[in-house]
DNA sequence: CGTTTAATTGAAAGCAGTCAAACTATGTGG
DNA sequence: CCACATAGTTTGACTGCTTTCAATTAAACG
């Protein structure tokens, strides 16, 4: 999976979108961390707690949650390996929401006081964590238009495309569609709907033959169609296409969607 | 206003959460800068836009919006005077949103390249923009939920004790309340309803005597039972008491929901 | 004082929610 | 190897919150 250091995986994510210089490589890979494996459904952290470590996600996959005072809950991120899930907290005093595994995982569990050392002291890492924030900060943002004022059938295909486009920039999707990490509840408390619509809204998708499913592998049958319903185009991902490392991974079905 | 540079308000702002020292301070103040006034529902940076400049609100109030391919639009935040709106895409090639004034407002714009600058050079601040970063992700998350969770009244409640803490933060709310800068047009792409139902929500929130409204000025009637209708709990806002700044211009009724 | 824009109200329709039952897949133990 | 338990998914029928459309009222403005 990874050569030296598992957290490679970071390098390589900050990477997509700033240039790092050598030291700057070195003093990310020279990081003291510790791996740790940790069962699905697993708290990374919770709200309310004080972070004392920033964990990357070497393998598998978690998601950010918050609860309302009904007990109602909303999922707002969804978190694949090389994501660093704590940098949200990097600087903040207490956790304003969950961090959660959504399969079984393998963190790399980092001092938070050594990644704030890194941000002071190499300006090309303090950009790059910048970077990383910002393109969050967008996904957050098409997020809360997906819920406010999309229709069920309109915002699971756009989630759905949105993940094929991440999954494929990792190397988690092929051709051939991808495996869709989440039970029917979890979509549900990510498009705010409920698990039992959720369903019906996909069982839409497949009947109008847009997408194929088998179990919880999700393939397209007709990706531009799929990305039209969905209302779907990737600019506020910013994977800069130009980047070497993303397009070999990337399927040219999904490429397609600019 | 402010004495010597209007970007004194973007130093106090990035004070609020972050220690600046005297040359950092120093540096910001001197940034080069253009005053600019922009009528109410004016763009400051479109969708698709390359940002070649980066503004700060000197007063009055912005938000940031996404369209969908219906027309429908969603408003993803609301910012106040001393907000550097710009922020998000600092280091990003492309908007992947609007910003526009809410109000007639008054902007200095710096060049995206000068604040990219500082934050290579001077680590407090590139950490207090970080820190600043952090809490607008914060603000998104919980707008999340607030879209996709919350019932019209929960919603609605959830904002106005929001916005009431975060203006009184900035001085401009009192105890008597404040003034809603906000059609219901606005309002409802805020929460993904319609004005319509806007509209008859706020009506029962004055019915159940939660609160007082006179035309756009909003009090409270009883603020401990509007946050609780709201579900409102102020931490995700990451407003440190202990602030001196903060104490004195927030009103004890405010203050009281933690 | 008419004109324009924003807010409100009413009635009807619709998308998604609720509740409960049936179904499917997987895994376990006898 | 099969019966049974478990967890997740799907389906049906009914309810309800919010939307839609249209009409009315109120406020703002020259």
């Amino acid at each position: 999976m990874f050569k030296e250091s598992p957290l490679e995986l970071l390098v390589h994510k900050l990477e997509t979108h700033t240039r790092l210089g050598e030291d700057d490589r070195r003093a990310l890979l020279t990081l003291p961390y510790r791996l740790k494996t940790l069962e699905a459904e697993r708290f990374i952290l919770s709200e309310g707690e004080v972070p004392r470590f920033s964990a990357v996600l070497i393998y598998g996959f978690a998601f950010r949650q918050k609860v309302a005072s009904d007990g109602s809950r909303q999922i707002v991120s969804l978190h694949m390996p090389g994501d660093p899930v704590d940098f949200q907290s990097l600087f903040l005093d207490i956790s304003d929401h969950d961090i959660r595994t959504l399969t079984d995982v393998m963190i790399a569990t980092v001092p938070r006081a050594e990644i704030q050392r890194l941000v002071r002291t190499y300006p090309a890492i303090s950009e790059a964590i910048i970077a990383h924030l910002l393109i969050e900060a967008s996904i957050s943002r098409e997020w809360i238009l997906n819920v406010g004022r999309r229709d069920a059938t309109t915002a699971l295909a756009h989630v759905l495309c949105e993940w094929a486009v991440r999954f494929a920039a990792q190397g988690l999707a092929s051709d051939d569609g991808y495996e869709l990490p989440m039970s029917m509840d979890q979509l549900a408390d990510v498009l705010g709907l409920t698990p039992v619509h959720v369903s019906r809204t996909m069982k839409t998708l497949v009947t109008k033959g847009l997408i194929m499913r088998d179990k919880r592998h999700i393939s397209f049958a007709d990706w531009t169609k799929v990305c039209e319903v969905g209302d779907f185009n990737g600019l506020y991902l910013h994977l800069q296409a130009g980047h070497a490392d993303l397009r070999e991974p990337r399927p040219r079905t999904l490429s397609a969607c600019r």
